[in-house]
RNA sequence: GCCCCAAUGGCGCAGUGGAUAGCGCGUUUGGUUGCGGACCAAAAGGUCGGGAGUUCGAAUCUCUCUUGGGGCACCA
């Protein structure tokens, strides 16, 4: 990367400066390369002189100039000085050679090696299989498939699970649930459960059991019944769920079974590692977890697990002790052959994420009603001697759905869903997957279906693609003429004469842009915040609107529409990688 | 009560400890005898919620207060 190249320079620069004495020894420490506000500044502007002024023991211009005296840039960059800073300005020449570089690329441009091939696990989705997806888990698939595809970018080795909560409570309401339509649908009179899923789906799975199976379940004890169509039901839902979730281009490496952390008796062999340490505490006819092995006040009432006492004002949320939360009991559990609650299942999936297959890395997709939970598994994390740094929790805010102005109030329980397929239906993969991308996931997110549909002409959704296209005619344009093949619309052209490097303002703020690219894949990488993607897509169609305005494509003298074809080339690729990395299509016409 | 998140032009939001805080929508005024007007330009619009602190430098870090959202069950 550049900026990086740019850093190695300077640091080079100071070392050589100490060297010969133009600045005292000292301990470099870190410093950061920025984009200036005003781009008359340069592309990047070093404010390294300021943080040396107390070790150097100098005014910061004058080490400003001491480390300039020794910037060995080559062709890659000039600098001036302003005070303190080092403003650095990439040239003509240099980023004329990188839109050669843009193209040979290809597919892989923007990728970049930070990753270094570890493995990463990013976790999402994973919502309760006991009813359709819905716009509301869409936030948290289109979040994580958006990760995983700059994680991938960013050299990790990216593998997508969703977690298949296929035990425990809800699903035995679930199970009930099928059941009772079932055997209605049947003609027999079945009482509804209290605690079920009243949505109108639950009859359209029993509908397709009898279809398939016919009445059979009616002959068998009500339990075993009950939990028969509740595993069938399951894979029913998940079967809608990967159609749904193929609508919006996700797809993953593997859907794992909760109910295997039992199957395969991990759970019964982790638990004895924190048995052996004594976190583990009978009270009141149930097993406790209790990271510091505190015993639990027998009070008679239940007992208010959180007591948490603060470790580190630093990470208040992450280094949190957990001093009791209850793994098993047959109060709320009374089946011993079921699943004992949500943190034994948590416990023995971290081990075998991190143990068993060995991920360097597991990124958890959390929605904020799982916020409390974090201190919970951060402590089963180091409960189990592993490091929590290898956990990472991405826990982002809801989304508000409005139509005609007014909120759409969802519940799945109560059957009243709005589906991801129903909003899919309505705008469209492409603007379901931009908008739910659109916002820090720190802040919850309004999605107005009107005004998605409504403003189809201004809406910034298409803005990008529209870009696109407009680009694409270009290319067809040009391609009629003879200037280019159609055949290879991004195979690499020769070489520019060095005559025709880039000189034009709105060329070179173009190839700026397009460098930018692997940038906003390591800070997407490294924040985890797939919004960059969206504001970096505007302002590349941004600027490649400006190109267009200013420098004519077709028509010039041949050696300049041959060189802007290259340049519309290069942003034609550039923006389908980023519309690729946000999982949306980058359209030829529109 | 404890914990997490948010507060930035009229509205919706970006913003990596660095220089004159940006973008979209909206508003106003303009733009193509040429490649897609689903486009572009200009203008108006800000005490970055209040206060204190750290720092050469704070929208950004710390503390505190205010307001709003969420979480704090032998639920998931």
């Amino acid at each position: 990367m550049i900026r990086e190249q740019l850093k190695r320079l300077i640091t080079q620069a100071i070392l050589d400066a100490q060297s010969v004495g133009d600045l005292p020894a000292f301990e470099l420490p870190a410093f950061t390369l920025d984009h200036p506000r005003q781009a008359q500044m340069g592309d990047y502007a070093a404010s390294v002189a300021m943080q040396l002024a107390r070790v150097a023991r100098m005014p910061p211009p004058q080490i400003a100039q001491r480390i300039a005296k020794h910037l060995a840039l080559g062709n890659l960059a000039t600098y001036e000085l302003a005070s303190a800073y080092i403003n650095l300005r990439l040239t003509p020449e240099y980023l004329t050679t990188q839109v050669d570089a843009i193209l040979n690329a290809g597919e892989g441009w923007g990728n970049i090696t930070i990753g270094a091939g570890q493995r990463v696990q990013v976790e999402h989705g994973s919502a309760n299989p006991t009813g359709p997806l819905t716009v509301a888990s869409g936030r948290n698939v289109v979040i994580g498939d958006t990760l995983a595809n700059v994680l991938t970018a960013a050299g990790y080795a990216v593998h997508r699970e969703w977690y298949v909560n296929n035990a425990g409570n809800q699903i035995r309401h679930f199970g009930a649930s099928v059941y009772a339509r079932y055997a209605q649908c049947l003609g027999v009179d079945e009482p509804f459960p209290e605690d079920g899923y009243r949505g109108e789906y639950i009859t359209d799975i029993a509908k397709r059991m009898i279809e398939r199976e016919g009445d059979r379940y009616l002959k068998l004890p009500k339990d075993e019944a009950r939990r028969a169509l509740g595993k069938l039901g399951i894979d029913d839902v998940m079967e809608n769920v990967r159609t749904s979730l193929g609508r919006v281009g996700i797809y993953y490496d593997n859907f794992f079974s909760e109910r295997s952390l039992y199957e395969s008796g991990l759970f019964e062999r982790v638990l004895p590692i924190l048995r052996d340490k004594g976190l583990l505490l009978e009270h009141d006819g149930a097993l406790w977890f209790s990271e510091d092995g505190s015993p639990i006040a027998d009070t008679g009432t239940p007992i208010a697990d959180l007591d948490h006492e603060t470790k580190s004002k630093v990470d208040n949320q992450k280094s949190k002790i957990v001093q009791a939360v209850v793994i098993r009991s047959p109060k709320v559990i009374p089946d011993p052959t079921e699943r004992p609650t949500y943190l034994a299942s948590d416990i023995a999936y971290v081990w075998n994420k991190l143990v068993e297959r060995g991920f360097n890395r597991a990124i958890y997709v959390w929605g904020e009603d799982h916020q409390g939970d974090v201190p919970r598994l951060m402590a089963v994390t180091r409960a189990l001697g592993l490091d929590p740094d290898r956990v990472v929790l991405i826990i982002y805010r809801f989304i508000t759905l409005m139509r005609n102005g007014q909120e759409v109030r969802m519940g799945k329980r109560a059957g009243n869903i709005v589906t991801l397929d129903d909003v899919v239906d309505e705008v469209g993969a492409d603007a379901t997957r931009y908008v739910l991308l659109s916002r820090s996931i720190d802040t919850k997110l309004v999605f107005d279906l009107d005004d998605v549909k409504r403003r189809a002409e201004d809406n910034p959704v298409f803005y990008p693609q529209y870009a696109h296209a407009r680009i694409c005619s270009i290319l067809r344009k040009a391609a009629e003429q003879g200037s280019l093949s159609p055949a290879s619309p991004i195979t690499p052209a020769p070489p520019l004469p060095s005559s025709h490097a880039y000189a034009h303002p709105s060329e070179l703020a173009l190839i700026r842009k397009l460098l930018e690219i692997e940038e906003v894949v390591e800070q997407v990488a490294t924040q985890l915040q797939p919004h960059h993607l969206t504001t970096y897509a505007q302002s590349l169609a941004t600027t490649f609107n400006a190109f267009y305005r200013d420098c004519h494509v077709l028509g010039e003298a041949p050696e300049v529409t041959a060189a802007r074809l290259k340049l519309a080339r290069a942003a034609k690729l550039t923006l389908a990688r980023t519309l690729a990395l946000m999982g949306m299509s980058a359209p030829e016409r529109m």
